[in-house]
DNA sequence: AACTATTGATAAGG
DNA sequence: TCCTTATCAATAGTT
């Protein structure tokens, strides 16, 4: 609905698709609205703009509970393991974080203006910063992962020294029971540490 | 659009507003489909009918990579695009920043529990939120970056359009006054951009 | 950012 | 439930 009948394919023209990206994006919204209101649904939708700029409209409802409701019926209908986990995952998620993302935290600290508005001299202090933290955070994983391979090892020598143990132990008594039988292969002493399989949820 | 204008508010009638949610359901799908197709952006729709059946619609990528997306930026407000002075911004961004760092923001946020003291899966959500913020502040830096030599290359050719004018001129007003003597050598009209240095402070 | 000629969506009717 | 059609809404191109 316009002077022309469009194509239905990718405006080539970077500004003429911004436009149209503004002009529709309101169109759709204003639309989901409507529906919303006038049907009475639940309804969720969300946009991101070219630039990388989210836009969204729920109904009623936060968007998180309706998106809870999508995972529920996901869950239900679709044997999907995976988005199952997912949202495992994210509950966690939220739990640690209270509902809040380091995102939004930032985006706090820099008074509601988000990345794309930031200057030059902003977003270097800021990736100075982000950059920091993370090795920060990365090291602090090498470091758990080392701990945790450390105790594995410590626990893969005590059980080795053990098996060694019962291993004498039962060499003693067979010479004992049975002194003329010799040259018995004796129980494997080489432990395979479960240490790959331990830790490969880690990664 | 319609036989009449109907007002903004839940339909009464059980069965019209049925029809209704049918026939508006299928055009915003339509809608969306179209905006993601037309300006190239990812998008994701949920419908719950008033009967509880879901009704999906999500661009090219699966409706849980685009959840992702969105739980990605969790938390913020949509639509909300304030053009502001950007030396403002500057000002407040600094002001904010030399009182917090990210860091103790960051640190806050754990409830003063510094990154030394996080398990495993706080560390590894950590990590995928600050990769997230790392790679949009670096994104974003690119594209200033990239608008600024834009800007200078276009500066750059207008400086030696006009130092070309000038030569000509200079050339031209030689010629009157003193037309025998030859082979001047003409002002240098290879120009030198600052670009290098003009952006060294950005790096 | 406004305008307006067109096309598109849809409310009501069959 | 599906078609038709009169009407209104969205919007493409223009200024």
């Amino acid at each position: 609905m316009g002077r022309r009948k469009l194509q239905l394919k990718r405006i080539e023209d970077k500004s003429k698709r911004q436009v149209t990206f503004l002009k529709r994006k309101n169109g759709l919204i204003k639309k989901a609205e409507e529906l919303a209101v006038l049907c009475d649904v639940e309804l969720a939708l969300l946009i991101f703009s070219p630039t990388g700029k989210l836009y969204q409209f729920s109904s009623g409802e936060s968007l998180k509970k309706i998106l809870d409701r999508y995972l529920v019926h996901a869950g239900e209908e679709a044997a999907v393991c995976n988005s199952v986990n997912e949202a495992k995952i994210h509950e966690e998620f939220m739990d640690i974080w209270k509902g809040t993302s380091l995102q939004e935290m930032v985006e706090r600290h820099t008074e509601g203006h988000n990345i794309e508005h930031l200057n030059m001299t902003q977003l270097m202090l800021m990736e100075k910063q982000l950059d920091s933290i993370l090795r920060q955070t990365r090291n602090r994983k090498t470091q758990v992962m080392m701990d945790t391979v450390a105790a594995l090892q410590e626990k893969e020598k005590e059980l080795r020294q053990e098996n060694h143990n019962i291993d004498k132990e039962i060499a003693a008594r067979m010479d004992m029971e049975d002194g003329e039988r010799v040259n018995q292969e004796p129980h494997s002493s080489i432990y395979e540490p479960p240490l790959q399989r331990g830790l490969l949820h880690l990664f």
